[in-house]
DNA sequence: GACCGACCGATTGTCGATAATCGATTGTTG
DNA sequence: CAACAATCGATTATCGACAATCGGTCGGTC
């Protein structure tokens, strides 16, 4: 019911313990257990865990990959804390990431393709209504995981991989207060476009979605930080255009 | 944040195994001492180099970050062999992320911004001119690298360098007849526009730059369809040693 | 003769211990 | 008292050994 649009390797080797522990850690990480810039030691870690140093070791260069902690050699392992303007700057590149995706899914989207995109919509919409916003949060990853690989680019969709735990999982957690309903609707113009095939106006639809988004995590933003030392307006507003 | 020379990871800490046996897998690999799709045997790379597993290991995770190999569980490490086509997949991406990073870069491009770049464009046109393909290729990276970081977005940054070397060494391998002077040539339009500061006209002629590259590497696989694939028989002729 | 399950060699994943390096502290000197 | 070098504890990077797992092979059963 959950994560067949996100992934398709499920339920195989569930044996790794270097994967385990990175689950462990990024969980723990993202409930907030360990404080943003505090250090993460290995041994430590592995004490805790009951294991040896080289699966934590392991797992903190996966969790470096995703953009979770910073890795510094001879020092160790620092879980970083992306500034909302950081954030904002990633939201800029997975919009135009996704404007891509589009253009490339939308002149060669099967049935099966536009089905199961309007059928994620649909589950959000459900969701909404029902105010789980957990739902809510994972039928949207889905919803956007399916719609890049559409586009049926590997290379595409490995960058956007690289980039989405990254957004998302600090996105659902800065962003908490967002109204689900209104989450589910923003989509439903691209579900629109999706439908008529018409891929500038997929594009547009896309761009629209993350300006909502972008907005809406700029006021949050504002709010949380009176004191302005950078200016964000440049990154929150590009210049986005198609030919 | 990060910015201050034209280079900015020099001279501080070679000392991290790892890192050495990755730098020279990807050597090797790209040298062709590797075949295609063959495995990659952490306890054997690790006999001939005079070290331990571990730092195999993590090389080799690190090359599976780069897109180099896939690893599979229990099951080791092999040696990716992108398609042609699939390095036209990543050109695809990858001229999006220069596009953004133009627009991005334009309205902010201070003026030693321009002047690193056209002096790299310059490098190009007088390694161009000497015949020194290599001085060209560096040149050639180094000047996308540029405009890259002139947009000022990590996220960005992080990104383009990890599809970086999937498509630049494998291409500057598999493309190794394009005339010096025409690689230098096709930069003057982006240099053109980027002294106009016209962020659309920037846009345009990156799209071009990339639309000639990808044509010219689609007349190279139409070539070499007929011929085969060339597997470099001996992958057991390492030139791996200890130091 | 074909299908199926138990061994086998090769290789990866994990462990515990050791060497190398960092940051801070302390003692010394002017 | 400030600047500096030697030292120390903590932690990472690496090592060598061992257990777990894979792919293939061999033998058994019908």
């Amino acid at each position: 019911m959950s994560d067949d649009g996100v992934s398709d390797d499920r339920a195989i080797s569930r044996t790794v313990l270097a994967d385990q522990v990175r689950d462990r850690l990024l969980e723990a990480i993202l409930a907030g257990h360990y404080a943003p810039n505090s250090r993460i030691v290995e041994t430590r870690v592995a004490r805790e865990l009951g294991t040896s140093q080289a699966p934590v070791r392991e797992a903190l260069r996966g969790l470096e990959a995703l953009g979770l902690v910073e890795i510094s050699p001879f020092r160790g392992a620092r879980v970083r804390h992306p500034s909302t303007s950081e954030l904002l700057e990633a939201y800029v590149v997975r919009s135009e990431l996704e404007s891509l995706g589009a253009r490339l899914a939308v002149p060669q989207l099967t049935e099966a393709d536009l089905a199961e995109l309007i059928e994620l919509a649909d589950e959000m919409q459900r969701a909404a209504r029902t105010g789980d916003r957990h739902a809510v949060a994972i039928a949207d990853a889905s919803f956007h995981a399916r719609l890049i690989r559409a586009a049926r680019n590997s290379t595409l969709e490995r960058v956007w991989r690289a980039l989405e735990p990254f957004s998302r999982t600090y996105l659902t957690l800065v962003v908490p207060g967002a109204d689900p309903q209104w989450t589910a609707d923003i989509h439903l113009p691209i579900i629109a476009a999706l439908r008529r095939r018409d891929a500038a106006m997929v594009v547009l639809a896309l761009q629209q979605h993350f300006a909502d988004v972008s907005a809406r995590l700029g006021e949050e933003w504002s709010e949380k930080e009176s004191s302005g030392a950078t200016h964000p307006a440049s990154a929150a507003a590009p210049a986005l255009r198609t030919a």
